[in-house]
DNA sequence: AGCACGCCGACT
DNA sequence: GTCGGCGTGCTC
């Protein structure tokens, strides 16, 4: 709007304020683009940075101040990107100016920027050698011809479900090629393994100098560079995790997720966006194509495919070369006879399973979904077990830094604590981790080379990569590892995967435990038998008949997927609803008890005072399955909808009218929109 | 997020 | 009587 020579612009600051404002451009800004770039603009009593949204249409009742300055010479990403924006900051009740500061790097733009850095190498360090594409399967190529005919056609979602191995990343690979050529851009997710991704070391090999990379091992330099690279239009492929389906294409022709059942889309900071869902939400704004692609698909996708909310589903069935899936043997935990010492984990079949793999100059993979060395260190004079002094769970022994560990909030004592209870110092260390599991393997082949891979050996930079390369280089016999080791490696070497205990994350209190580990129990196996060589997998289990464990063994999603679906619908859970969370918390225990009992009274009046409310379901307050965590108590509400629209309406209509409320007594009130973590 | 305004407890 | 506690509300 113009006014007396004025121009009046609207801004979302980037501070915890729901409301945008209004603003004086600077005078020499009369006719330029201000939508997408930086001002500082003077906030009440101090000054914030906001991003202008554009000329603002109405003036506010307040008196109007001018911008201070415009940081940014040109736009930080295409005003196409701005609804989209809009649409993330009202799903996920976050304020805009904050959601746009969490989708832009952080800090200001490099002076010089250096946008040759980082595309010439991988992770690991190895010049990326171009690759020659290979033929592709008759599989792969009515994939990539169905596919690529979809292109161009407005909005389309498809589900690529493929066994492991059975070629997706070159199905994807194809799918940018035509992009390309087509002069489009193309935006490609891949699942946050730390720091390397196989699928950015192949992109690279085929398409070189010509894509972006962005993911959290960069620099904030590097990260600048690989966004501007992608805004000034040098790149036209764009690869990264989670945070880059903010990734500033005008207009990407195709969106693939790769793995897209993965839960590290899911993030879980302020803003709690899933980037799998976001990436539906993109495509469908620019009209372009999403590929979702997993050989275990989620529930929530395979529920969209069948309800034919996706425009096709594509199968791949077979691996590449026709390399067998690997055989799978089940060793019920519940029958073996307990060893000692060193095999007290490792049952007959996979001991011989080990040591054949071994003897035959093979690699082995151990999986154990736990880190350290004892998970449960409990007082033989007394029965208790060593806690946490800030949160409600049992401490970890780590041999390797000779310290318990708490996993959740990063407490730790030394070795040599006694008994918080009865001062005891004989403390037994039962539970396993994969520290205790790499001790026995390394004991029971001490000419072998025995590695670990999971969050404590992998702190420092490169470590993955350096782990990952002497296991391609066969310098690591056994590796010993976490989930870690379950995402998307391709070793093929490795001929033996060897399940510790299937059962961990079975028992967790969520929903989705029985998806979780039939994902990730297909996942590792899918590890073995990528060369020459027929894999096997071991895997130790107290649920042998359990139908996650039953499906995990055949790879075999749609398995799974029948018996997951009745009993998602029976409790009325995701798929056939939608759920927020309510996460209350306060440092003082009373005072969050009070505080969730205020916010489930206020929920529950609401449900009752309004018909319009009347399918909302509300469960709990509850305690959270871990009651304390790093000093504050926690409760939560789950509040249930059929559809996404009410669920949001109760939600800000809670929010705004008993959020302070609730908040009252220095609790802390958080809304997690599709929860993925019900700890 | 900051910062000011405002209304109740123990102090020079 | 006032200094200061932090609950509440606002920032174009």
């Amino acid at each position: 709007m113009q006014c007396k020579g004025k121009r009046f612009i609207e801004i979302a600051v980037g501070l915890p304020v729901y409301s945008t404002y209004t603003y004086i451009a600077p005078a020499g800004e009369t006719d330029a683009v201000l939508a997408g770039r930086r001002a500082i603009v003077p906030f009440g009593k101090k000054t914030a940075t906001g991003y202008i949204l554009g000329d603002a249409s109405i003036l506010p009742e307040a008196d109007v101040k001018p911008v201070c300055d415009i940081i940014d010479a040109t736009p930080l990403f295409p005003a196409t990107m701005l609804d989209f924006f809009k649409w993330v900051a009202d799903y996920y009740l976050h304020p805009l100016g904050e959601t746009i500061k969490s989708a832009l790097p952080t800090g200001d733009i490099p002076r010089r920027d250096m946008a040759r850095q980082a595309g010439t190498k991988t992770a690991i360090g190895d010049a990326v050698k171009p690759d020659v594409p290979p033929d592709l399967t008759p599989e792969q190529a009515t994939v990539v011809s169905d596919l690529s005919a979809r292109l161009g056609h407005g909005f389309d979602a498809c589900l690529l479900a493929g066994v492991t191995g059975s070629g997706k990343t070159e199905i994807y690979m194809r799918l940018a090629e035509e992009a390309l050529r087509r002069g489009e851009t193309a935006l490609i997710l891949v699942p946050e393994i730390a720091l390397i991704s196989q699928a950015e070391q192949r992109f690279k090999a085929r398409f070189g100098e010509k894509i972006a990379v962005l993911h959290s091992g960069l620099s904030r330099g590097q990260r600048w560079a690989q966004w501007l690279k992608i805004l000034r239009n040098e790149v036209s492929i764009a690869i990264g995790t989670r945070s880059a389906i903010f990734a500033p294409f005008a207009s990407p022709a195709v969106i693939i997720v790769d793995e897209e059942h993965d839960t590290s889309y899911k993030q879980d900071g302020s803003l709690r966006y899933n980037a799998r869902d976001l990436a539906l939400v993109r495509a469908k704004m620019a009209g372009g194509l999403v590929v979702l692609g997993s050989a275990t698909p989620s529930v929530q996708s395979a529920y969209n495919a069948r309800t034919d909310k996706f425009a096709v589903t594509h199968y791949l069935q077979h691996r590449v070369n026709n390399n067998p899936l690997p055989d799978i043997t089940v060793v019920d935990l519940r029958q073996v006879q307990k060893h000692r010492g060193a095999r007290a984990f490792i049952s007959d079949e996979l001991f011989h399973a080990l040591k054949s793999t071994l003897e035959d100059g093979d690699q082995a993979l151990l999986f154990l979904n736990r880190r350290g060395f004892s998970s449960f260190p409990v007082c033989a004079a007394c029965g208790e077990t060593l806690r946490c002094r800030h949160c409600d769970i049992t401490l970890t022994l780590h041999k390797k830094i000779n310290a318990y560990k708490c996993h959740f909030c990063g407490f730790s004592l030394p070795a040599t604590a006694v008994c918080n209870t009865c001062g005891s110092t004989a403390i037994k260390h039962l539970g396993m981790g994969t520290e205790k599991i790499q001790e026995a393997v390394q004991q029971l082949f001490p000419d072998k080379s025995v590695a670990r891979l999971d969050r404590d050996t992998t702190t420092r930079k490169g470590s993955i990569a350096r782990i990952l390369k002497d296991l391609k280089n066969r310098r690591i016999d056994v590796l010993v590892g976490t989930q870690m080791i379950a995402k998307g490696h391709d070793f093929p070497g490795i001929t033996l995967i060897g399940i510790i205990c299937a059962d961990l994350s079975l028992n967790f209190p969520d929903f989705r435990a029985g998806e979780r580990t039939f994902q990730l129990l297909a996942q590792v196996a899918g590890r073995a038998g990528r060369g020459e060589k027929p894999g096997r997998v071991i895997m130790q289990t107290y649920n042998p008949d359990h139908f996650s464990i039953i499906a995990a063994t055949q790879q075999d999603f749609k398995s799974f997927y029948d018996q997951e679906i009745n009993f998602r619908k029976a409790l009325a859970y995701p798929p056939f609803s939608r759920i927020v969370q309510l996460k209350i918390s306060a440092t003082d225990r009373e005072k969050s008890r009070d505080a969730a009992r205020r916010a489930g009274d206020a929920c529950r009046d609401m449900k009752h005072g309004d018909p319009a409310f009347a399918a909302v379901e509300v469960l709990g307050p509850v305690e959270a399955p871990i009651p304390r965590l790093a000093g504050r108590y926690r409760w939560q509400i789950l509040i249930k909808a059929p559809g996404a629209n009410l669920l949001k309406q109760f939600i800000s209509r809670l929010i705004n009218e008993n959020g302070a409320a609730i908040k009252k007594g220095n609790a802390r009130l958080v809304v997690d929109v599709d929860p993925f973590f019900m700890m």
